[in-house]
DNA sequence: AACTATTTATAAGA
DNA sequence: TTCTTATAAATAGTT
């Protein structure tokens, strides 16, 4: 603004426009800060260099705390960035229940297969489809003999456990149960 | 900055600083714009009147575009958010994966029911397979009280048949498996 | 909101 | 970069 009005597009000699970006840079936050204490304002004010550096000036406290500041107030446009992580994992929830049901559907498919049964089992059929839960646990504990051996240290607690809690009146009774699969996670 | 010096100091005066807070304020983003034409910088400008009133000027973009980019420039709190997000989002994909693994898990149990052997699992996979019929077994036993009493007359004779089982071998065992049986609580 | 006397910012040169 | 200086631009006080 002196010597010659100033063209209102990129400088395209490059020392140029470097040295006018020094100037104009260090101009701005000057006026960014006078007008901060003149006005009682705050202003954030930052700027990327066309090389990548970061100048700076926030006239209270501290840039992220008026960042912080300015995206409460304005919401709008960063609800919608929220709103699509959001979906993103509302998406991805959606595969886990997908997969849920998947699994749903293979241990069904054991439960059919080892004990036949549909969506209600009856006692007997309990009866008969835990004792096949237990061949098959007998199965693998004879297959390792390191498996039986460690399993052997916990059911003979677990023998002691039972005639505790199993010496109850033995009732029975017909009435036929919803058959739920409960969902695992896995620990080793 | 014509006809009288300026006190870099707030205006007392309420109508004035008002006026000062209008002038000052487009000054202070037109000579941003200019900046960022000129110097081919990109420039974020926010301003908080004392109202609360926001002001801005993003010469790229949106401001939460270029707000973002300082923050990752920046490395402050939002990554941190951002590292939530992400975790979140991990941990999910965590889910996923047990669950992936799962399923594999059954279909393998699957295959080796059908197959009539379990040849190809590995002793990590039978003992998780172990688990997850062990929590059948407890999921029979404890849901209900009628399933519970019927479980006692089996259970009863059961406790025999292992009695006599474990008496072979009764003698414990170093190898260190994983043992704890799950005790869940499921629902319907 | 307009005007204008001045101050301030800064383009060009060194 | 920094300083200098002529000049453009911004704006304080006024209307």
């Amino acid at each position: 603004m002196a010597r010659g009005k100033v063209q209102l597009k990129r400088i395209e000699n490059a020392v140029h426009r470097q040295v006018t970006f020094c100037k104009r840079r260090a101009g701005l936050l000057k006026k960014a800060k006078e007008l901060s204490v003149l006005c009682d304002a705050d202003v954030g004010v930052f700027i990327f260099s066309a090389q990548g550096k970061i100048y700076e000036l926030a006239t209270k406290g501290t840039m992220q705390g008026l960042i912080e500041r300015y995206t409460k107030c304005t919401r709008g446009f960063q609800a919608e960035c929220e709103a699509a992580i959001e979906k993103q994992v509302l998406d991805t929830k959606d595969e886990v229940n997908i997969m849920k049901h998947e699994i749903k559907l293979l241990e069904k498919g054991l439960w059919s297969m080892i004990g036949g049964g549909e969506g209600t089992m009856t006692l007997d059929e309990l009866h008969a489809l835990e004792k096949q839960l237990e061949s098959w646990i007998h199965h693998i504990r004879t297959t390792k003999e390191g498996v039986l051996r460690a399993a052997n240290k916990y059911l003979q607690q677990k023998v002691e456990e039972q005639h505790a809690f199993f010496d109850i009146e033995p009732l029975m009774t017909n009435i036929p149960y919803p058959l739920t699969i409960p969902n695992q996670v896995y620990q080793y």
